[in-house]
RNA sequence: GGAAAGAUGGCGGAGUGGUCGAUCGCGGCGGUCUUGAAAACCGUUGACCUUAACGGGUCCGGGGGUUCGAAUCCCUCUCUUUCCGCCA
């Protein structure tokens, strides 16, 4: 297959900016000839020596002992032979699984070209009033398949920014004010990056999860409640390892990792499994904890809640035939969508280019709402498409109906959606003289329509 | 933490050195019968690698060893179950 889409793979890879694309994949095939090759070798002596032995099985049962032993003299260099060759294809397996493991993923072919987030395109916006520059998005790419309708961020027009009537105060301040949130006694427990909630605080975060967990439910997603912490093969089956290696925590005693998000475990759920087509698309639904080192952010971008180490979310998973998982990321992509307008928040979704996108994604949309305190647009959700990669890694397959056979599925997540800047943003945009509005749709789950 | 038992195909469960990739039951699939369905009966039913194909190879929790030959014997690791202890 490799060796089939050679340039296309190339190519692929290049536009994630992978080094070298061109010569990996010619060392990955020359690796994987090699490992035939000695394969032929071993597998012709192996067949040799299971017919001596199925001889001397038969000899000895016939009572001719003399040619048996004359038979065994014969296996002595053979078993040698095969033993250096086993070595030889165990060796040249190892280098391939290696080597392929350091590839990402190969982005679809409407991935914008691009090396970092101004490369990103937008492809639909909705949640304020905005000016004629923006009409053509709003009036919504709902199909999501089209190329060079959007705009680059490199090009969106900031004056088309949804506009606060009055100054308003940042989350951490109204945090404060209302006594929501204590990041100074989540230092003293843990540390930065670990936010106490307190009181109306609180509820608005349980609020928060029962609501994304009663959507997905109404669309269909069953809702799993998986460990939290998992074992090395489950983060090689979703890519983590050896990608993000040093982003989660690890439990050294133990050889555990803290989960960096609900994916994993619940994506995991389905490897080494044989799925019947007929339970396909499976639609799954979680409420997490999500632990992440996030070594090496600061600034801004790591105050108040816009970045922690542990933060709640509810992620959607779902694992899909080939044929069908384009659709399913759009049904997901409307989910995502239609939460941030039941909140009432003013939102961008982004198609990511190449060189923004992660290493296993194949196509992914950011969703980003609209902090009328910060100014600045806030990541809340990721929706990709991972096509055959984690379900390869999985080893993840389902049996085709018509002919029985079985095939590499597909499989696709998002978040639906995370807790912290969803927080705030509500708390950012929603401020009044009377406190913080709380959204109809939010409101059964908080109990009131005003934090005061 | 201590003791014991166990790990076999989608599931259950046989198999203690030589056509065992694995008896059998259930489930699944195909068929006979039936107006239709059920029951009954007959047949069929693992995955992976390799090959254009025929074929060949690998896999009975993982790794190593003994042997001409291992699901079967030995070592080791992991996990599960049961009992005891501790405990939300």
């Amino acid at each position: 297959m490799l060796t089939l889409n050679k340039q296309a793979i190339v190519a692929g890879l290049e536009k994630k900016h992978f080094n070298d694309a061109h010569d990996t994949i010619e060392s990955v095939i020359a690796i994987d000839q090699a490992r035939k090759a000695a394969q032929q070798k071993k597998d012709a002596a192996s067949a040799e020596m299971n017919q001596i032995s199925k001889s001397i099985g038969a000899l000895m049962a016939q009572g001719k002992r003399e040619e048996a032993e004359a038979a065994k003299a014969k296996t002595g260099e053979l078993k040698e032979n095969i033993k250096a060759l086993e070595a030889e294809m165990a060796a040249e397996e190892e280098k391939l699984t290696q080597a392929l493991l350091q590839i990402p993923n190969v982005p679809y072919s409407i991935v914008p070209e691009g090396k970092g987030a101004e490369d990103n395109v937008a492809v639909k916006v909705g949640g304020w009033n905005f000016g004629e520059p923006l009409k053509k998005l709003a009036e919504g790419n709902r199909s999501f398949d089209a190329d060079g309708n959007g705009i680059a961020l490199r090009d969106w027009p900031a004056s088309e920014d949804p506009q606060p009537a009055f100054a308003k105060l940042p989350h951490w301040e109204l945090a404060k004010k209302y006594n929501l949130i204590d990041f100074d006694l989540g230092v003293k427990i843990s540390g930065a990056g670990f936010p106490v909630y307190i009181g109306q605080g609180a509820r608005l975060q349980r609020a928060l999860i029962n609501f994304f967990l009663a959507e997905a439910n109404k669309a269909g997603y069953t809702e799993i409640m998986p460990p939290t912490v998992v074992n090395q093969a489950s983060g090689y089956g979703t890519g983590q390892l050896p990608d993000k290696e040093g982003q989660m925590y690890h439990c050294e005693v133990d050889d555990l990792y803290l989960i960096p998000t609900a994916e994993v475990p619940v994506t995991n759920l389905y490897r080494d499994e044989i799925i019947d087509e007929a339970n396909l698309p499976i639609k799954n639904c979680a409420y997490t904890e999500c632990f992440r080192r996030e070594a090496g952010s600061y600034g801004k971008d790591v105050r108040g809640l816009n970045r922690l180490h542990e933060f709640s979310k509810i992620e959607i998973v779902r694992i899909d035939t080939p044929d069908h998982s384009d659709a399913s990321h759009r049904e997901m992509l409307a989910h995502v969508e239609g939460l941030l307008q039941k909140l009432e928040l003013p939102y961008r979704i982004l198609r990511l280019c190449g060189g923004d996108m992660s290493f296993t994604a194949a196509l992914c949309y950011d969703f980003e709402v609209y902090s009328e305190a910060q100014h600045r647009w806030l990541e809340v959700s990721s929706t990709s498409n991972f096509d055959t990669y984690q379900a390869n890694r999985l080893k993840c397959r389902y049996r085709k109906a018509d002919d029985k056979k079985v095939y590499i599925a597909h499989t696709l997540n998002g978040s639906a959606l995370a807790l912290p800047r969803i927080v705030a943003a509500l708390l950012e945009n929603n401020q009044c003289e009377e406190g913080i509005r709380i959204p109809k749709a939010l409101q059964p789950f908080f109990g009131d329509d005003m934090i005061r």
